[in-house]
DNA sequence: ATTCCACCGGAAGGGGCGGGCC
DNA sequence: GGCCCGCCCCTTCCGGTGGAAT
């Protein structure tokens, strides 16, 4: 039986090397050859030159100016702007300029504390984490003296420069006035982010110190999702069980959504995967499953990182739900909701409180609230359900209520 | 035209806690 | 390690509201 198993797995075995489909599981040669593909097939051909652009001073001896790039995640702000300063750092080396670029990553958010760290990580290369209750004028110090020896030209890319949760400001003033005043280096900066509103939120005079140049990276298309998704088929997957209906499907899938080239792949790694347990064959049919199921995975998981109070409520509703015909008021999810905390024996909330709870449930679509006038009979809200059904079973299985 | 229901949702204030700073 | 401030969560209070009923 365990041979038997095997070999039939083996035989609808479509991925090949699935270490393609999952960026994080790609040693980094790989990923910059796949990624110096991806910008040979004219994707992103327009960023690319308009970068070209802006730092070509830099070949005459000229300080670039600084640049600030928007657009949405998955859109890939950060791999081509890398891509770019690399090649742009060959070319220097080549020509004899020197020039060095590094890159500070905040892509999780941090305190104006915390990305000077990041900074000082980045520019003098170590590992170590300085440790906290450093006072942030000495963190700006040993920040300038790393650098007190180099010349020429650096650039520092600041991916996700709106992750700045505290005294940003702060931050942001080193790098702009501070900063290139007492280090001999000739520095520039790339911002990335993906709010637009960004820098009306920021100081104006920085904004002018920084004399910037702007850029939006818009949602890939269609066309380059297909093209970025025949890549990653050819290098990963066995090409004889792929239809190229599938491939579409999925680029057509993404791109309609938010254009996310990274979700793009996910949704073709999991519709492989549903392949490899069906028939075998990557077509249509698999995409939908994929697509279908992806939808489940990540309502479950947002209801499971719900906090306490939030999924009691959550249940309350669908607990009612159930027993309503899908149609309910706040008051009356509101006495469901107290039966569930009594079951769990947890202190409930007040109404004002579960009504915002209610809200909030609603901005992340796990329940539909509208607000309803029933003349004499009151205004309130009317709540119906907005989960696949496999979902809600597992919920109210979980409420230990009549 | 008025009343009145059953909430909505803003404001204000208290308490707990985590992170920044020394 | 310890202190303190700011933030978030929660409660209380209350004026507001759309339309059926009268």
């Amino acid at each position: 039986m365990i041979r038997h198993a095997f070999a039939s797995a083996g035989a609808r075995k479509i991925a090949l090397h699935s270490s393609f489909l999952d960026d994080e599981k790609l040693p980094e040669p790989e990923r910059v050859a796949v990624l110096h593909e991806i910008f040979h097939r004219n994707i992103r051909i327009k960023q690319l030159e308009r970068l070209a652009n802006f730092m070509a001073p830099i070949m005459g001896g000229y300080l670039p100016p600084n640049v600030l790039i928007y657009g949405p995640s998955g859109t890939g702000k950060s791999v081509t702007s890398l891509h770019f300063l690399s090649s742009l750092a060959h070319i220097c080396e080549m020509q004899g300029i020197a020039f060095r670029y590094c890159y500070v990553d905040l892509t999780t958010p941090r305190s104006c504390f915390g990305a000077f760290n990041e900074l000082a990580i980045a520019l003098d290369g170590s590992v170590r984490r300085y440790r906290k209750g450093i006072a942030l004028e000495q963190m700006q110090e040993m920040i300038v003296a790393a650098l007190m020896n180099a010349t020429g030209f650096l650039c520092i890319l600041i991916d996700e420069a709106d992750n700045v949760t505290t005294d940003a400001d702060i931050f942001l003033t080193f790098l702009a006035k501070t900063f290139p005043k007492r280090i001999p280096v000739r520095v520039f900066y790339v911002f990335l982010t993906n709010r637009l509103e960004w820098e009306k939120n920021l100081d104006p005079r920085i904004v002018s110190v920084l004399k910037k140049q702007d850029m939006i990276f818009e949602p890939y298309d269609a066309l380059d999702l297909l093209e970025i998704l025949r890549l990653r088929v050819e290098k990963a997957l066995d090409v004889s069980r792929v239809d190229e209906g599938a491939i579409r499907k999925i680029a057509a899938y993404a791109s309609r959504e938010t254009g996310d080239a990274r979700k793009a792949v996910e949704l073709l790694s999991k519709a492989v995967k549903v392949a490899e347990e069906r028939s075998g064959r990557l077509t249509e049919e698999e995409v939908d499953i994929a697509e279908h199921s992806i939808e489940v995975d990540k309502t479950e998981e947002l209801i499971r990182s719900l906090a306490l109070q939030q999924r009691l409520a959550l249940q309350g509703c669908y607990a009612g739900l159930g027993k309503h015909r899908n149609r309910i008021s706040t008051g009356t999810a509101f006495e469901y909701y107290r039966q569930v905390c009594e079951a769990a024996s947890v202190r409930p909330l007040t109404q004002r409180r579960f009504s915002d709870m209610v809200s909030f449930m609603d901005l992340y679509g796990l329940i539909c609230a509208r607000v309803m006038s029933k003349g004499r009979y009151g205004k309130t809200r009317e709540l119906s359900s907005s989960l696949p059904v496999k979902v809600i079973e597992g919920l109210v299985s979980n409420t230990p209520i009549a």
